[in-house]
This record gives structure tokens, C-alpha cells and sequence, in this order.
DNA sequence: CCTTGAACCTCTAGTTACTATAGGGATTAG
DNA sequence: CTAATCCCTATAGTAACTAGAGGTTCAAGG
């Protein structure tokens, strides 16, 4: 029912020390511990270092995830305040898929035209180098803990 | 025609040390200099930087976007390998679409259920906590420079 | 029960990718 | 020509990990 930090690493390819880095800065709970004080996870400690995982894995600093998570499971939380927060974060995430479209679609007619045994020329940089489509980043004015 | 490094920053909101540092790891050619030693770039050199920015905003690590940038123009490099890279690049923006996109429609369905004066709440860590597509991330066994 | 080897503990130090500061020189507006 | 502003190098600091030392706990086999 409960496993140790070496299997929880195993079952969110997070490394042992990042999972203890994590409790250190709040993103996970500190769990509870065996006679020995050794830490014991659950399947919900998994899920959430998982959601962590995928967030850092797309970009998301650190504040961003403590914002997302702070949304998640408190149900009676000001809901303006949510709706703010997620607002702004759906806007910042369709930039990045818009982004991410450009470069995939970039990268496409490359291997398109490498296939048709043409010269390769890849124009990465002007997919996403222009200012065609300015913008600024998520707002970063916000509380820490 | 060509501008100083300060002008450069506010043009692609990338600060001055860290165009000084995307040059000494090379993701940044050494521009020419001015009498005085000062560094003098053009608009080239823009939109490389605004790629890189892009990119780094996205989430890729340097030596993703060293390989990218190495895609680009080099137009007659081996074309199995730039084939390769980018068919490899492409399925991790695959990845990375498919994980915004499920994060941003929980998003979305917290905002409605805000707007409709429920409860709110927000299950992201359900949306992208759990192994239900478990993947890989971009293999790492490439030449540093 | 007792051993023994893998896994865990804390703490400190190193890495990557920036970011800020100090002390001094170059550029440009008046 | 001078004063404000920007640029230079070099060093040190921060965020988010990652690795290592030195010692403890756990659990499988005898």
C-alpha cells in the first residue's frame, strides 16, 4: 500500500534526490516516515510528483507549479482568484502550443524535403526568430511563500 | 544598420548578461566589435536570439536548441541525420502538444465551472499526474561540443 | 535471531543556466 | 569637452537540480 522514496523515483522516473529536493521547497508534502525515519509514499504522492514531472518537463518554473497545485484540491477557495489564475495560465499555454505548432510544422517540410532527396534546408530560426507574434510572459507578480 | 547589445536586449527582451553568456556557450556567434570593443549586431543576430529565447521559453534545454540551431542553415549536411534529429524533435513537440492540451482543457473546464458559480475545482494533477501515457523524453546520447 | 548488502538518511558540494554587482572604459547629447 | 549613459570584463550569487561522503535502516537468507 505505502513504498519507499526508491520506488516512487522508479515509478516517476524522478531522481531520489530532486523527490527530497522537492519536499525541501514545498512542491511535495512532507510524508510520513517509518521507526527508522524513512519516508513512505502513497499512490497519491506519486500523482502529484508526476503532475510536477510533466509541468517542469514543459517549461513551467517552479512558481508556475505551486500556483497550478495550489488550484488543485482546495474547493472552497475564492473563485474569482481561480478563475484568474487559470485564465492566465490557459493564455500562456496557448502560446507555447502556437509556438511549439510553428516549430513542429518547420520541422516537417525539412524531413519532407529531406525524404524527396532535395538539399536539406532547415529555417528553424525564422519559424520561431521573428517578431511576427510578440508577446510577454506569464505575469510573474505574485506571492511567495 | 547595426546596434549595440543594450538595443539588442530591449529588441528580443533577452537581458544584456545573458546574451554576453549565449555567446561564451556558443549559442551565439561573437558579433564584430566597434573601435572601443564593443560588441555590434545586426538583425540576424535578433532572430537567431529570439529563437533561442523561444525555444528556451518552450522549454528546451541548450543542447536541444544547439542541435536545432546546427539543423539550420547547413544546407548540405548529411540529410539522414538532420532527417533523424528533427523526426526525433518532432515527436517530442508531439508530446509536448498532447500535455498542454489536456492541462489546458482542465483549465478550461475549472474556468467554466468557476463561471457557473460552483464549487471550484481544479483536478490538474489528475490531468497530467497520472501513468496513463507514459513516455520517454528526447534521447540524450548526442555529441557535446 | 542474526547477518549482510542494498537502499535510506542528512549534509555538503558541484552543475547548469542564468542574473547581478564592482570597477573601469567607450559613446553620445549638449 | 564634459557629463550621463551605456558598454566592457570578471566575479559572485541564485534557482533547480545532481552527485558524493559517511553513517543508519531494512529485509532476505542462513
Amino acid at each position: 500500500m505505502d513504498f519507499s522514496i526508491g520506488e516512487l523515483a522508479r515509478r516517476t522516473k524522478v531522481k531520489v534526490p530532486t523527490i527530497r529536493y522537492y519536499e525541501q521547497i514545498g512542491l511535495m508534502p512532507p510524508p510520513p516516515r517509518s521507526q527508522g525515519q524513512q519516508r513512505r509514499y502513497d499512490d497519491s504522492h506519486a500523482s502529484r510528483l508526476n503532475f510536477v514531472r510533466h509541468a517542469r518537463e514543459l517549461g513551467f518554473e517552479v512558481d508556475d507549479i505551486r500556483e497550478l497545485l495550489a488550484m488543485s484540491a482546495k474547493p472552497n477557495q475564492s473563485c474569482a482568484e481561480i478563475d484568474d489564475m487559470a485564465r492566465r495560465h490557459i493564455a500562456e499555454i496557448d502560446r507555447r502550443i502556437a509556438h511549439l505548432t510553428t516549430l513542429r510544422a518547420e520541422l516537417r517540410r525539412t524531413v519532407d524535403e529531406c525524404g524527396r532527396g532535395r538539399v536539406c534546408e532547415c529555417r528553424v530560426i525564422e519559424a520561431l526568430g521573428d517578431n511576427s507574434h510578440e508577446h510577454g510572459r506569464l505575469d510573474k507578480a505574485r506571492s511567495r511563500r
